[in-house]
DNA sequence: TTGAAAGCGCTAACAC
DNA sequence: GTGTTAGCGCTTTCAA
C-alpha cells in the first residue's frame, strides 16, 4: 500500500520529464494503468468514456507504449528478425522489400542482419536474433545447421527459409522452381538452333545452384545436345567470380556460342568479359542469365532473363510466418514459386540465326 | 524470504522447459544472479573461478540474456533504427552494408525501416523506433520535419542524417559533395569539347538534387557554355522518370551532344530510351551519371560516372552516432565526403571528337 | 467494466 | 568480490 503511495508519488515528480509512461497516462486520464493498457491495446471493452479519456491523454503527453517492457511481460514481440545473405544483391534487396511491405501493415518491426554467406556471422545473427526474443525468422540458409535450427524452432521461435531449400521439413519455405527455369531458359537457347551452350554455375553445394544446374542439363538432354563439362564452370555468384568464369569460358579452343549464366551478379561480370573481348552479342556469343534486374532493359542489346519473383517471395514468406504465429500447430509449407523467362535480345532471334547459317555455308 | 523461496523453486520446475534465463544459470553454477550478470557481461570484477562456472553454465543451458529485459531495466538498448528512403536502390544498399559492418562488430542489433519516400511511413517508422527504445536512428530524412525530430532527440534518442542534409543543427549529418561531383560531371564533358549538356535532374526539393543541379551549372558557367532552360529536365529518381526524362531531351529540335543524369536509376531509364532510339554512345550521345553501380562496367560502353562512397557513408554514419552514444554532449558534426569521377568509355575522348569534326568539316 | 497487484528477466545500488 | 533486492513499464489474472 505505502509502497504503491510512493511509486505513484515519484511518477508524478517525473511527469514534467521526456520520457511519458503507463502511469502518466492513467494519472491524467484518472484511471488506473490496467485500463490504459486496454485501451492502448484494444484488447478488451473499456467504456467509451474513459476510452475517449485515456486516448486524449495518451495523444497529449505524446505517449508510446514500451516495447521492451510489453514484450518482456507477453514473452512475445512484435518484432521479425530477417537475415539475408548479401544485402548489395537486388534480387535480395526486393525480397525485403516484399517482407517489409508486408509486416509493416500488421504492425510488425523488423530486425535486419547481412550474414554475407558466411556460417559464423549467421550463427551469432540466429543467436542475437533469438536473445532478442523475436517471434519469427526469415532467413536465406547458408547452410542446414540442423541442430541449430531445431534449438531455435523448440524454444518457439518460427523460422521460415527462402531462396534456398533448409533441407528439413519443420520448417515453412518459400523458394522458386530453379530446375525449370534453367530449363526453359537453356531450351530458349536450344530452339534458337545454339547448340555449344555454356553454363556458368554458382557454388556446387548451395540448392538454388544445383537445381539451376539441373534444369540445365536437362534441358541439354532433352533436345538433344552434347553436354560438355568442360563449358560448365563452377564459380561464386559473385561479378568477379563470374568475369573469371567467362574468360575461361572465352579462352576454350571452342568457346561456346551461347552460355547461361546462374545468377544476376555474374552475368554482370560475364557481360564485362565479352565486352573486354570485344565480341558482340547475340552474333558471337548469346547470353541469359538468371534473375531479371532494372538494368536488364538498359543493356545494348538487351538481357533475356528468367525472371524470379524477389518480392512475391518476401511476401509470401512474411505471410507464411504470421499465419504460423497465429497458429503455430499448423503442418509446415513448402511453396515454390514459378519464374518466368523474359525474352529481350541477347540470345538474338532464330531467324537471325538462319540467315547467318546460310551467309556462313 | 518467503516469496523468494517460492520464485526459486518455480524457476527449478521450469529446468526442463525451453527458455532458460538468469536464475537456471545461477542456480547450476552455484552463485547469484547478479554474479551471473556481471560474468555475461563483463563489467565487474568476478573471480576467474566463478567466472568459469557460470560460463560452462550459459554453454551447457544454452542460454541466452534476453534483451528486452535488459534494455527495460538498463533504459537503454543495444539496437540502432535505420530509415532508407529506397532499398531497392543500390545505392543505399551499400550504405546500410556499411552501417551494419560497424554495428555488428560493437554488437548492436539493427532495426530497419524502407519509408518508400513517404513522409508518412517515414513518421510512423519514427515512432515504432521511439516506442522500441532504440539507442539511436540512421535516416535519409524524406523532409525536414524539424519539430518531431527534436521531439525525438529530446526523448533521448540520437539520430544521424544521411545522404541529404537534415537542414538542421541538432543532429549529425554524413553527406556527400554533391556540388562539386556534379562540377566536375559536367566539366569532364565540357573538356572534352561538348557544348550542349543536358541535365535529367533530380526532384526540385530534394537537397542532394538541388545540389547536382548547382554543380553542373556552376561548370556549365566556369566554362563559358551557354545554359539552355530546355535541356534542363526535373524528374524523380526512378528508372521510369529517367527514362521519361531521355525521351523528352531527345524529341527536342536541338537535342543536347551529351547529358549528365542526376541518380543511378534515372540513367539506367535514360540508357533505355536512347538505345531505343539506337543512337550510338558516345558518338552521337555521351553520358554520364550520378552513382557509380556494378553494372557500370558491364555496359557497352561502359558509365562513365560520379562515384559515391557509399560504403564509407554508412560505416562514417554508424561510428558518428557510436560516438554520440559514448559521449552524448559531443557537439554536433556534419560530414561531408568527397565523391570521385570514374572515367569509363561512355563519353568517348578528347581524340574521337576531334576526329569527328575533322572528319565532319 | 474497472482496479489492484503480481511478476516477465534483467541490472545496479547497496550490503557484507 | 559476491549476494540481496528493488524496480524498469507493461500485461494479465483475480477481485470487486
Amino acid at each position: 500500500m505505502i509502497e504503491k503511495k510512493l511509486k505513484q508519488q515519484k511518477q508524478e515528480q517525473d511527469q514534467t520529464e521526456e520520457k511519458n509512461n503507463i502511469f502518466q497516462v492513467a494519472k491524467l486520464s484518472g484511471v488506473s494503468i490496467a485500463t490504459v493498457s486496454r485501451v492502448m491495446s484494444g484488447k478488451a471493452y473499456v467504456s467509451p468514456e474513459l476510452t475517449n479519456r485515456v486516448k486524449k491523454a495518451a495523444v497529449t503527453l505524446d505517449y508510446h507504449p514500451n516495447r521492451s517492457a510489453s514484450s518482456l511481460r507477453k514473452r512475445v514481440s512484435k518484432t521479425i528478425g530477417v537475415i539475408i545473405s548479401d544485402i548489395e544483391n537486388p534480387f535480395f534487396t526486393s525480397v525485403i522489400r516484399g517482407i517489409e511491405t508486408i509486416l509493416y501493415d500488421s504492425g510488425y518491426s523488423l530486425f535486419f542482419c547481412n550474414s554475407d554467406e558466411d556460417p559464423k556471422r549467421e550463427k551469432t545473427h540466429l543467436s542475437n536474433l533469438r536473445a532478442e526474443d523475436v517471434a519469427g525468422i526469415i532467413w536465406t540458409p547458408t547452410k542446414y545447421n540442423n541442430e541449430f535450427c531445431k534449438n531455435l524452432v523448440e524454444s518457439g521461435i518460427q523460422l521460415v527459409a527462402i531462396d534456398r531449400s533448409p533441407g528439413m521439413d519443420h520448417m515453412d519455405s518459400v523458394t522458386v522452381n530453379n530446375r525449370k527455369g534453367a530449363f526453359e531458359a537453356t531450351s530458349h537457347l536450344a530452339q534458337l538452333g545454339y547448340q555449344r551452350i555454356g553454363l556458368i554455375s554458382g557454388p556446387k553445394q548451395t540448392s538454388t545452384s544445383i537445381e539451376r544446374l539441373e534444369g540445365f542439363k536437362e534441358a541439354m538432354l532433352y533436345h538433344n545436345l552434347v553436354l560438355d563439362q568442360k563449358l560448365i564452370i563452377y564459380s561464386d555468384f559473385r561479378q568477379t567470380g563470374g568475369y573469371r568464369a567467362m574468360q575461361t569460358l572465352l579462352e576454350l579452343e571452342l568457346p561456346p556460342k551461347a552460355v547461361m549464366v546462374s545468377n544476376n551478379l555474374m552475368t554482370l561480370g560475364a557481360l564485362q568479359a565479352i565486352h573486354e573481348c570485344n565480341l558482340k552479342i547475340p552474333d558471337q556469343i548469346a547470353i541469359v542469365g538468371f534473375d531479371d534486374m532494372p538494368w536488364a532493359t538498359s543493356l545494348q542489346p538487351s538481357l533475356t532473363a528468367i525472371a524470379q519473383p524477389a518480392f512475391d517471395i518476401g511476401t509470401t514468406a512474411a505471410q507464411l510466418l504470421l499465419e504460423r504465429l497465429k497458429d503455430p500447430t499448423r503442418s509446415y509449407r513448402q511453396v515454390v514459386l514459378d519464374t518466368k523467362l523474359m525474352v529481350r535480345t541477347s540470345c538474338g532471334s532464330k531467324k537471325n540465326l538462319v540467315i547467318k547459317s546460310i551467309i556462313e555455308t
